[in-house]
DNA sequence: CTGAAAGCGCTAACAA
DNA sequence: TTGTTAGCGCTTTCAG
């Protein structure tokens, strides 16, 4: 068996309230006990009961995360910045995936909300109803990542409508006329939807009229990029540019391009979003918008963390930017 | 106040342990009773606490995984695969991550173990003594994963100095002489050196000369793969073969080549290791052994889970092999 | 198949 | 600053 607070306690000749303050409140136990305490703990090789601690006190340093998958890069850089924040505060990551499904979700949120959790990160702002039931009912804080929009709590993200305007007003202003956007599953992703929302604002704005879009099912995101890249170049011959609705398509078309002699971006422009490493190394360097991956997580985390001890957290949406980054490929 | 057993209990007029055995032993319920609780649950919107379930039978359906990054896509793959298991099973993915510490490896072990574990995923075969003696000290099932050995417990991985190996051997198979091996902080990256392990064992098994270890500081691994291309092209000239510790650092280098008129494979071979998507859309197609990333953590994940549940596991060191896939880059 | 009693290891609330 | 008392909500054990 494990020795407990009351081996401890013994131990040091205190009673087992005084050990539980020395790791709780470590500036009520004078100088002096604090040493028996640390000295008896050593002595037993004591290790702290999460689980009875939550029990007594009805909360545990437990933080679920939910993500839709972790087939995307996106998603991991978040879930990174999240758990260097928490586990630098002595937080735990429990980790949950919906697969895209709002029933998995509210599946997961109520298994979850039996630890006692501290709080709860949520990608998106889409939920079931019975989500939101469950959750408005809860009052622990909340913080909603990814987008930004009316929330049930605090909010994390960035504009993706805006992205998508910004790179299509970018490749307009490169002189880019029939501009198509390429995506894959559209319905599921939606916030790439919200991209091609914005890239079609653009085009309204300039009084240019819109391309067919090109909504692919998911394979691999590189082999449906170098798919898409074929189809538009057969069925579009006046295309001049394609926005992606992510990097790894948009650099999968890149690859394919010098496979299939297509000139970028002489013959046709590439255009994507996320910002990934491999979108600098391709030829020519692949045009993005950097989205805050990890500063979503980071400042998620941060957050939550300040709700939790009760500290200002400032806006309740918090929107994160993004950043034009323009390569030779457009 | 969320509702209770015993809410739910008093609702369904029966006691709090038949509730309690509704959930963990629903065949010891006889139909009627069954009837009455699943109503009562509903109606009084009952959510488990695993705390409390936890602390009363000193078990928890919890199991922390330990790798030593996130950045790397390698151990994402083996999250993937051990989450999608655990969470099919009802058992819950508790994340830690070392920055490839060994104390913090064992400082993350010790908390974890306060959460009543079920069982403990954790990457590659050397620990501290401190972490060691812990575990050995604990009776739960233990999975160590990545590499093959004498292990703790069970162990799920491959053979990466065989792989190395493997690797070597096809480059000499097609004429290769004078071949180097470029990893990126390999003492860190003790898995990768122990692919260079092999790739010496390969070289001098066919009497032929280890060219020098290119050793590198990691940036982003595609960054050092094109600066080591470039390194070897100055300082090597009779270098005809670079053997990478990795896919992204070789894919940086056949980007590269491109860029700076290196022909591949005739000027210099490439070859890699993971087998990420990437390599199959750079021209020419990579040269690289594909690694059993998300079966790592699935079969790691069901040997857990057998031992938990007291099933026969096989062997208690598992090798998951590894194939060679040949591109156009050799 | 169902129940009563006891207690898991800790912390909240109050008291000294 | 330290201690006493009484649970947290569930499961174990033993009885029926």
């Amino acid at each position: 068996m494990q020795p407990t607070l009351n081996d401890v306690a013994r131990e040091a000749g205190v009673s087992s309230i005084t050990v539980s303050r020395y790791f709780n409140s470590p500036d009520s136990v004078r100088e002096a006990t604090r040493v028996k305490v640390e000295a008896a703990i050593e002595k037993v090789g004591y290790v702290r009961n999460m689980i009875a601690g939550s029990l007594a006190s009805a909360s545990s340093r437990v933080i679920p995360v939910i993500v839709p998958s972790l087939s995307n890069v996106v998603f991991i850089d978040v879930i990174k910045g999240l758990q260097d924040e928490f586990e630098a505060h002595g937080y735990q990551l429990l980790l949950g995936k919906t697969d895209y499904d709002l029933a998995r979700e509210t599946q997961l949120i109520r298994t979850f909300l039996g630890w006692s959790a501290a709080g709860l990160v949520v990608t998106g702002l889409r939920h079931d109803d019975a989500t939101r039931q469950i959750l408005e009912n809860w009052n622990q804080p909340i913080v909603e990542i990814m987008e930004l929009g009316e929330g049930l709590d605090l909010n994390v993200g960035m504009d993706h409508v805006a992205a998508g305007r910004a790179m299509t007003e970018h490749l307009l202003a490169r002189g880019y006329r029939t501009i198509h956007f390429a995506g894959a599953e559209l319905d599921r992703d939606y916030r790439a939807a919200m991209r091609y929302a914005g890239h079609r604002e653009a085009l309204a704005a300039a009084g240019i009229e819109d391309a067919p879009l090109l909504d692919l099912p998911v394979r691999q995101q590189m082999t449906s990029g170098a798919q898409a890249l074929e189809r538009i170049k057969a069925t579009f011959p006046d295309c001049d540019a394609i926005h992606f609705a992510n990097d790894d398509m948009a650099c999968g078309a890149i690859l394919a391009a010098a496979r299939l002699g297509v000139r970028i971006p002489d013959d046709i422009a590439i255009a994507g979003f996320n910002g990934l490493p491999i979108g600098e190394h391709v030829t020519p360097r692949l045009t993005t918008i950097v989205s805050p991956r990890e500063q979503i997580g980071r400042m998620a985390a941060r957050k939550l963390l300040a709700r939790i001890n009760g500290e200002p957290v400032g806006e309740l949406s918090h929107d994160l930017g993004f950043t034009l980054r323009v390569g030779g490929s457009t």
